[in-house]
DNA sequence: CAGGATCCTAAACGATACTG
DNA sequence: CAGTATCGTTTAGGATCCTG
């Protein structure tokens, strides 16, 4: 990764102890911000939702359940600020603008993609395990099995 | 109204696989809570940092920089409800606490990981990017067909 | 139609202190 | 050591009104 260069004043005193992985364990590291743009609430559902391909403001606001105008213009601006979606004004009236993934973005989405479809895949399993760790405290309220004492495997 | 045409480089997506996403984009879709721990600002790193093995709770803070002992116990149990990280406690004093993933958990794990190594792969991509339409804008403030007149964030 | 501006509430977050 | 409890601060997020 030849991105090491850029922020003045973040120093890399004890970083380069951080394993191989690196940077995103430190607490000033610039991609967390980039993860925070990405995984929160509603940029999730955008990139998954522009991965189907471009869309005009209120497509968004309509196919993404929940999601208030505020947030929603908010959402796109970060995204649109990391160079991940692209947005693309008409000079007519009414207003008409159409949001779209960057290839960058195209990239990032595929990422969100796999671990959204993956919970939802998996929803079953989750709920159903929960379930039963519900019921095994309810059964055994002692300080035996459940996240009570327990040897390692 | 080109709201669903397909994106460039983007394959016209298996109906049945819009369908089965779906749900996420519903307001009230239960998986939606599962998204926002393992995407939530903690719950990132955790999965990522556990990735690498078991750890203690005390490693965990030394390695995940800038998390509080608060955050950090919350998420983990946002993460243990979810089934995706198992708690092992020794009854000994002082107490003695281990964290691991749980086999469903290493799999989101690597989704999650797998978002994260892209973004830091490509963090140089997004910052320079950032600082070209910055500089564009400075230079031509053009209200053509690719307008933006606003200040990031 | 696409948002910006404004105001407000709920939640997230963090620091500190305390306990088994 | 591994938390919980409490408190104060910050931010996310939402409702409403307004304009080009």
């Amino acid at each position: 990764m030849n991105a090491n260069e850029p922020l003045p004043g973040a120093e890399a005193p004890a970083i380069a102890k951080l394993m191989e992985r690196g940077e995103l364990f430190a607490a000033e590291c610039p991609s967390r911000a980039v993860l925070q743009h990405v995984t929160s609430r509603w940029g999730v559902l955008v990139l998954v939702a522009l991965l189907a391909g471009t869309h005009r403001f209120s497509d968004l606001r309509r196919k993404i359940g929940g999601v208030s105008e505020k947030m929603l213009a908010q959402t796109l601006q970060w995204l649109e600020g990391d160079g991940f979606v692209l947005r693309t004004q008409y000079p007519v009236v009414p207003p008409h603008v159409e949001y779209s993934l960057t290839p960058m973005g195209v990239e990032v989405a595929r990422q969100v993609e796999g671990l959204a479809d993956w919970i939802e895949g998996n929803l079953g399993r989750i709920l159903s395990g929960r379930r039963e760790r519900a019921d095994a405290l309810a059964v055994a309220p002692l300080p035996g099995v459940r996240a009570g004492v327990r040897t390692p495997a």
